[in-house]
DNA sequence: AATGTTTATCGTAATATTGCAATATTAAAA
DNA sequence: TTTTAATATTGCAATATTACGATAAACATT
């Protein structure tokens, strides 16, 4: 098959594995270290800064676009893409909720 | 292509897409907070717990263990799988780092 | 030893992802 | 208005992922 049985799983189990799935490649991890890294919206020079083609920088960045982590606005013929904080908050805490709750007094293994 | 070029980029962001990669399904998701809920090593009721055929949870389980997240412990017949809590803690601190990273008072957008 | 139980592996089909060249689009600049 | 610059989209090839039936492997039970 390749298609995700995801109608089975939970919304919540749904929205973690979206939420992984953004960050499940390096240039896109490199894309939103270097959005925090320079702290403010940037103008497209992403492009120069990862080792890809430009359609393809593009495409990983429609899908941190699709995803919500980030968006991106029209400034003159750039486009200026920049952290929703919201979002990542959100997305913050969703992963502190799941890795907080192990149990480390454990009985076996 | 299909193949991603993680020899462009480093050690880290390599590192970190590949803990996403590992929780990038609900299956999987579903599965680590199975263990997580029961707190304790889980011998094959896995399968039974999720909505996809027992070949399809070995090779997910099999994922996890590559990711270094669960290991199985033999036990009689059947297998006993937990999570690796240095492992998991390893991992909640680079998803914490990660997502501390942002500042709040940007400038612009 | 034969049988049942549990889990892994193989083989394969369906689908998704990654990457880029070529091209389109949009808006600024000349 | 033509040209230039910045992004997006399209189309396609290579590879990866997901899913499962069939089967194997390992061990317990009878």
């Amino acid at each position: 098959m390749g298609a995700t049985k995801s109608d089975h799983f939970t919304q919540k189990q749904n929205d973690i594995a979206a939420i992984a799935k953004a960050l499940a490649h390096p240039a896109r991890v490199a894309i939103l270290e270097y959005l925090l890294k320079v702290d403010a919206c940037i103008c497209g020079d992403i492009v120069n800064e990862l080792p890809l083609a430009q359609p393809t920088v593009s495409q990983h960045l429609k899908e941190l676009k699709n995803a919500g982590i980030i968006s991106g606005n029209i400034e003159g013929n750039a486009i200026c893409y920049c952290i929703d904080e919201k979002v990542w908050e959100k997305n913050r805490k969703i992963f502190e909720t799941l890795f907080e709750r192990i149990n480390k007094k454990k009985t076996c293994c």
